[in-house]
DNA sequence: CGGTTTTGACCGGCGC
DNA sequence: GCGCCGGTCAAAACCG
């Protein structure tokens, strides 16, 4: 059902995403998810979801292409997400989803890239390494890797590494779709 | 021209 | 000790 991507004694979250590809979930952009508008069964409403379709003036479905704005489907969608233990406010939960033509994804940090690396197992989609800009002003030491899943090259993968201003410890997190 | 990304080198941890 | 692996460094390249 789900894959553990990652695993590690540092302070992190990490992102379990399901392996069934056939989830209509994997065609959505991407969702960031803050853990404070999680309610108590765990369950987040994620709005305007777009889902990587558009329509066409003769009603059929079609990917969307990017750029293209007219006739993009979006619609509100619930997730459900489990941890292994409770989320601590503030910690972020940040879920990515998207369609293999977007490769910029905005969390609403700002990042600067420092590294690539094909890592094992995934040879085809090398794990990205970012560090909050705000280290070279204020000491922030976040950093965080973002990889395509090896099982579902739509899947984005994100794990963030470190503190932004709270305490975040090591959670295990798996998300679902409901419906 | 200055900030950001790219990319090969480098390094430490770990298993054998 | 050696090789593999993943994370980081830093010089060069890139770009607005």
């Amino acid at each position: 059902m789900c894959q553990r991507v990652q695993q590690d004694q540092d302070s992190a979250v990490i992102i379990q995403i399901p392996e069934d590809s056939s989830e209509e979930l994997t065609n959505t952009s991407a969702i960031p998810v803050d853990a404070s508008q999680v309610n108590s069964d765990s369950v987040a409403l994620l709005e305007n979801v777009d889902l990587g379709l558009r329509q066409q003036n003769d009603g059929l479905l079609e990917p969307r292409v990017e750029g293209e704005n007219e006739g993009i489907i979006r619609r509100n969608r619930q997730v459900r997400i489990h941890t292994e233990e409770p989320l601590r406010f503030p910690s972020r939960v940040v879920v990515y989803q998207t369609t293999s033509d977007i490769d910029i994804l905005d969390d609403g940090y700002k990042w600067r890239k420092y590294g690539q690396k094909v890592v094992k197992g995934n040879p085809n989609n090398p794990r990205s390494y970012y560090r909050c800009e705000h280290r070279f002003r204020e000491g922030c030491t976040v950093t965080k890797q973002v990889e395509r899943a090896s099982h579902n090259i739509r899947v984005v993968i994100t794990a963030y590494r470190g503190e932004h201003n709270h305490d975040v410890s090591l959670q295990l997190v798996k998300v679902e779709a409901i419906q």
